[in-house]
DNA sequence: TAGAATAGGATAATGATTCTTTTTTAATAA
DNA sequence: TTATTAAAAAAGAATCATTATCCTATTCTA
């Protein structure tokens, strides 16, 4: 955690920016709550405990700085805010979500599986591909009562 | 075009909906710009020209109304707006999307081309597919240099 | 240290979307 | 047809997420 803390301090700096005790301090909620896909409110909230001097305006400016640099990826499952999640690292692809549509709840998908998709694409339509957002909406496994497991969970 | 406005039509009606004047000048704004991907207020806008009385709320009603029967797809595409799209008739399953990084097009790929990535998902996820969303982010053909073509397009 | 650049805090402004209230229209019953 | 009722629309207020502004604080540089 420390180090990975490390190497996004090195791209930061790479790229002249600091990392102030307020980025640091966000980055740590974000790795932190790596499973989550929280809203820039959601991570004030969760910033503001451990530096409550924090303004809601650097959070977004800070996710707006993480977003550029490619640490987290900013996603929309259509419920009228952005969501920010943290990178894979290594990973040279973003992950793909599984949205349930009974209970909310979003789990991730890291393989890849668009490698065949993502070549048929280039060749067919001409398109030099850089990045993806894959999403599915469904029943996820919680919901189904074929396990006759009726938890519905409490969502995202 | 009218025999797809008079199916809608029966689709609203099949829900005890009606298809008012305005309702209809929306549908028929939609058809006319099935290429594109319009905001509402792009919407709004083009059904001022043919109904200059109608409102901006009961636009926004209205693309609910058919997002919910599945007559349109809400996207985003993270420009802060949702967008339409008519969903292709027949179609079961939505189409997906090229974003140029360069110009902004949005081109449309109505191939399904993940049949295998779902049944690999299903299976492996325990996660019964309902619908999905999948975008790609990269260069277009027209922003390619190597056609010598520098024309950048004007975008969407 | 002085001056410049970078970043943060507070809050106003913006812009998209939704809600509320009132009016209009359409459907139905007498 | 006329009164009744419900659905839908218009207008604009309200809300909510996000961004901009203005000023202060911190860091860096010469
Ligand atoms: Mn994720
Ligand atoms: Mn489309
Ligand atoms: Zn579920
Ligand atoms: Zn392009």
């Amino acid at each position: 955690m420390e180090s990975r803390i490390d190497r996004i301090k090195k791209q930061l700096h790479s790229q002249s920016y600091k990392l102030t005790p307020q980025r640091e301090a966000t980055v740590r909620v974000l790795l932190e709550n790596e499973e989550d896909h929280l809203s820039a409110e959601d991570v004030y909230l969760l910033v503001k405990e451990k530096a409550p001097e924090i303004g809601l305006a650097t959070v977004y400016r800070t996710l707006e700085l993480l977003t550029e640099l490619k640490v987290v990826d900013k996603i929309n499952f259509g419920d009228g805010v952005s969501r920010y999640d943290l990178r894979t690292e290594g990973a040279d692809h973003f992950h793909h979500h599984l949205v349930c549509i009974e209970c909310g709840a979003v789990d991730e998908i890291q393989e890849d599986l668009l490698g065949d998709v993502e070549k048929v694409v280039e060749e067919g339509w001409n398109f030099k591909i850089k990045d993806h957002r894959l999403t599915f909406h469904g029943i996820c496994h919680r919901c189904h009562s074929d396990d006759g497991n009726e938890d519905k969970g409490s969502g995202e």
